[in-house]
DNA sequence: TATGAATGAGAATTCATTCAT
DNA sequence: CATGAATGAATTCTCATTCAT
């Protein structure tokens, strides 16, 4: 009694996540025009489950950004830690066109989601981690002095989207581009 | 004096064109999600008037993205008769940032618009000429051997997107990127 | 000058000809749903013109019926001067199957139509011949003595209508209802 | 007890009923153009929920025929165990005239329905039950020898049609059509 | 006068969100 | 708490009717 444990915040967080991944999946496949009702079909919840876990379907997506953003934030953490930053940068953008040519949903994309404080949050911090990638890169005299983490973003998000919309599957075409992109940065 | 032809259609005309540049203008801000009503109150004209000047939703955006296109494809063609080639490349890609900082819309976006018959011939022609500019710059030794229109398209039609749905409107910034993009393509 | 002899007059009347034969045609293939535009077209004039004509849809579908309601009432008459009601009858009815088989288009079917002062006055005008006509096939002892033209009208153009929605062109099927109907009043 | 199965679906299949009974009312009086909106409103809920329980306007027209059909079939199949089927043929009409009278919507007319797969079954087994109905009338004698299922449907279903239009309310005006049509089929 | 362009009032259908069970 | 039924606000598109030329 003292405690009664909360056994059903597991419930609940399984449950969110299942969503999460739901929505993931779903608004990769379909965009973000693709409705709850799939996203809660996909997740095999029921539809106001899914409203209980996010408010709202700006917040789901807004969720579904933020995991993305961190997803792609653990990816730079790693690049920074390399010896060869110049390398680094250009394997981490590679592979994270691989995962797009995949699985594909958007970093910073999901353009007009609305922008959580939370998500802000994320953004910066990847941005931050981008940011001293280039700086190491840069100390080593690879990448043009005046890159902003933003500007790789802008460039690589924005080609992810139209390859997206283009329903490009060819993984050599997204890595491709993906070198095309890090050769703009070039020193 | 030539052909007064058919005098009501001087009006339909400029309905035509009303409808046409307020739809360019909603979609650019509002997304092609914007509603048709939306276009004919930006026209000032009745919603039915808009669905007499072009059929259907698509059609009118089909419309919007064809003008665009030749307004882009114009702008290719003036910069394949210039002498140096690289030059002319970097001005086209600066020229267009300029005005899509203002009159945002996207040459090739407009994603999943519905592919007329008239819109693909059009960007055909345009990529064609593209292709030219870029084979005269290889020429010259000032792009990369590999380079192609496609490529280009896509690189400056994702960032573009990119910007405009982060509402940037600094000219400044939209030459920068546009700027990056032309580097991607260097030799 | 004293008389511009209204040559204009004359225009009218062809045209409001020219707009009911095509407004006979138009409903009848495409069912009273079929739009005032496709009568304009197919009367070869424009929108207008057809509403300088008939104030109204209702107004068109009146004048249509009302001509279908005068095409039957002259055959009646001439039915009435048979010496055989009876044959003249099932001829009557006939002849109007084969006709609705091909130029489809209902006596007082053509439903809701709204019920002018004039189609009225011809409806009445209808009845009474047909009226006429049972009674004398009536007094040769051929047809029951409670048939009233109300009935017979309600059948065959219950009939007619059920066949046009079916599309029936067979003019075999036409007559064998026809003569169904017949043998609904013999005596 | 023997299935609860689910609970909610109480309501569900209430609120079915309660769109259908509406929609059979509104089709009926207003014909097949009246809008879901009213159907909606007659049945005191919102127009989603009508779309919730068909998917669509045509969905609900052919559940609402295929409910007639059925109702139909129904009293055809108990004239058919009558001794007297002659009697039993007119009986049935009688009484299927004096339920269109007040609850009219009719069995085969609501015309241009879109024919679901389940809606011809219901159809195909009508006639088959009326067919039988027909074959035991004219082994008694009663009946015209060439007389089919689908010219009984023809005739019934036009009548009704038409006096629907008039809006005609008077039983007795129903059933005399009733009679008029048997009449037409006796041998 | 005849034309066809313009219009506004709907009609069907969808979807984010709320609520009764 | 989880569910799925219900909802109303949009959205695309049509059509009878009016009006400027």
């Amino acid at each position: 009694m003292t405690a009664p444990a909360r056994p059903r915040r597991a419930d609940a967080v399984r449950n969110a996540e299942k969503v999460l991944e739901a929505a993931r999946q779903v608004f990769a496949e379909r965009g973000t025009e693709a409705g709850v009702d799939e996203v809660a079909l996909r997740a095999g919840v029921g539809k106001a489950t899914v409203y209980r876990c996010y408010a709202t379907k700006d917040e789901l997506l807004a969720a579904v950004a933020g995991a993305r953003v961190r997803w792609f934030t653990a990816l730079v953490l790693e690049a920074v830690d390399a010896d060869d930053a110049w390398l680094a940068f250009r394997h981490l953008l590679r592979t994270t066109a691989d995962n797009h040519a995949q699985n594909a949903i958007l970093t910073t994309g999901l353009g007009d989601v609305v922008e959580t404080a939370e998500l802000q949050a994320s953004r910066a911090e990847c941005r931050a981690a981008l940011q001293e990638l280039l700086e190491r890169a840069k100390a080593q005299g690879r990448v043009r002095a005046d890159a902003t983490a933003r500007e790789v973003t802008v460039l690589f998000c924005g080609v992810s989207r139209t390859l997206l919309e283009e329903r490009e599957q060819d993984v050599e075409v997204w890595r491709r581009y993906a070198d095309l992109v890090t050769d703009a940065f070039r020193a």
